[in-house]
DNA sequence: CCGCCATTGTGAGACAAACTCATAATACTC
DNA sequence: GAGTATTATGAGTTTGTCTCACAATGGCGG
């Protein structure tokens, strides 16, 4: 005895109120009016409800009929709407681009790249998704999001690194500090300072994956700092130093009372990536992305 | 290659979001994991978009799917409603009450009864329409609206005439008036009067239909006032006077500079009728409507 | 890596629901 | 009161969705 209503009886409702009449809506739904007669009878015997007055002759609404034509109203062009962006999605116009990032300072170069993106892109449902930094390829696979910036490429079916631009690790510490005299740091260096990281594992952190791994060193202390300005900051006051990517510390907006000065003698630097799905490495918005990636990349080191 | 969504799609894809898996979501659903399949199949071919991710064993949506599924969790809840304020109608708690006032002085007690009424009726759509004070016998058949104020009952097929109560038509006047002494007045004591009434047809005036039509009496001048307030108000400032239902000037919140006086020497006695289709009258929140008038009205009388 | 369990996909046939056609009934109009 | 426009009805056909039985596939433990 429930009520079985369907997106057709919603429509036939809307069709019978704008046309003003059961025969001229039939014509516009491409139905016969018989179907539409049928059809509205067998909905009032199981809403058990008169939706029409059919004292007069082109019938008209009922107090019920009105307040279901109400939800016709509201639900119809909500309807539409999907197919619109089904349609969109279809052309490539529209999508989900959600993105997780392993890296973590890279919020910095990422976000203005996402406020350039939108503008272009407005039916693309774009989102930045931390917190699950670490199951970040698998979450790729498994469609719970769509591009993953990383520097470690891995080999994975169905998954595509595509380069986005090198980076330098970079050493910061106070313009006070000793070792600001010098023109280069080496891993040795780190032995008696305080490092300040963000908190993530270490095998995530350029310093120790690319030098003090390697070099077996030891810092004298480390402290994990969650937000880039705060790590900036701090080694500004001389409470500690840091390594961080160098478009960071190209960003004027932060204290300067820091200086950069690079990992060994030749540098340390590491490469970029978007690791995407292969379907979707050319959906047309996410080869913007990655171009509108490369290009703020480009502008951070013309700084 | 249209969308051929229907209710059944939205519910089988918030329950397969619920339950985590196809499976599940069949039994919940009542119906065979393979009808599921097949159904989501097809409206994935209708739509040309992938709805899930397949990759993985308990499939999960995918972004259009997501999309879906933000449609069906704004949808199906207002299907819900609209199926509980049917039974409601069917159980006679819920309705549609539009009311219509021929009589332009009734928006007075009408409008308290409605602020009582709709503490016992939250359910019922209560309003009141002017602006129909002409055809409103045809709108109450046309279900246009559902109950009438009237003081002249007709003989139509389909529709009753409920006594609601009876009233006196009263004359008015500033305390300081000459007709203020008399113990009641006379038609002919209109003839050098400036009367105020509502603006609309003499007809439907208590004054001309029951005093002064039959006695061929023409006051001096007639003005039209619109707000009962302001009628009051021009009366007691000696600017005329005036024949009114006696609840409106048994109301203490308006000025009390007048006097009223009966109209000849018995009293000019009314009675009102609520006009409902004979379908309705014995609805339960109609009688009490109805009811709840005539404690009003008794109100009015006590005062 | 292999086999097992759980889950999803496929095909044919049953069944119900919705549509069409033809025609009857009903209101509105002049 | 006849004529026209609108809605209702009934029987038969079509469409689509469900079920049943079984095939395919992914996930997981040994």
């Amino acid at each position: 005895m429930g009520l079985h209503l369907e997106f057709r009886h919603l429509r036939t409702i809307k069709a019978i109120h704008d046309c003003g009449g059961l025969a001229r809506a039939a014509e516009q739904l491409n139905i016969t009016q018989s179907a539409l007669s049928h059809q509205i009878k067998g909905l009032e015997e199981q809403a058990g409800v008169e939706l029409f007055v059919r004292r007069s002759k082109p019938m008209r609404l009922s107090a019920a009929g009105t307040r279901l034509l109400r939800l016709a109203e509201q639900v119809l062009p909500q309807v539409e709407a999907l197919e619109g962006e089904f349609d969109a999605m279809k052309a490539g116009r529209a999508g989900r681009l959600h993105i997780a990032i392993e890296c973590h300072a890279c919020f910095e170069w990422l976000f203005p790249v996402l406020e350039a993106f939108r503008k272009s892109w407005p039916d693309v449902d774009v989102d930045i998704r931390p917190g699950l930094a670490f199951d970040a390829l698998p979450a790729l696979l498994k469609e719970e999001v769509d591009l993953v910036v990383s520097s470690d490429p891995e080999d994975l079916p169905g998954v595509e690194f595509v380069e986005l631009f090198d980076y330098a690790a970079v050493f910061v510490a106070a313009s006070t500090h000793p070792l600001a005299s010098k023109p280069y740091v080496d891993a040795a260096d780190f032995r008696d300072q305080t490092l300040i990281t963000y908190p993530v594992e270490r095998s995530r952190l350029d310093v120790f994956s690319q030098l003090l791994g390697p070099a077996k060193v030891e810092p004298a202390a480390v402290r994990q700092v969650e937000l880039t300005a705060m790590i900036l900051l701090l080694v500004a006051s001389n409470r500690g130093v840091s390594v961080l990517p160098d478009w960071v510390v190209r960003e004027v907006k932060y204290s300067s009372d820091y200086v950069t000065r690079p990992l060994t003698k030749d540098g340390v630097t590491r490469r970029l990536y978007a690791a995407v799905r292969s379907d979707d490495r050319d959906k047309p918005f996410m080869r913007e992305l990655i171009g509108l990636a490369r290009q703020e990349a480009r502008k951070l080191q013309a700084t």
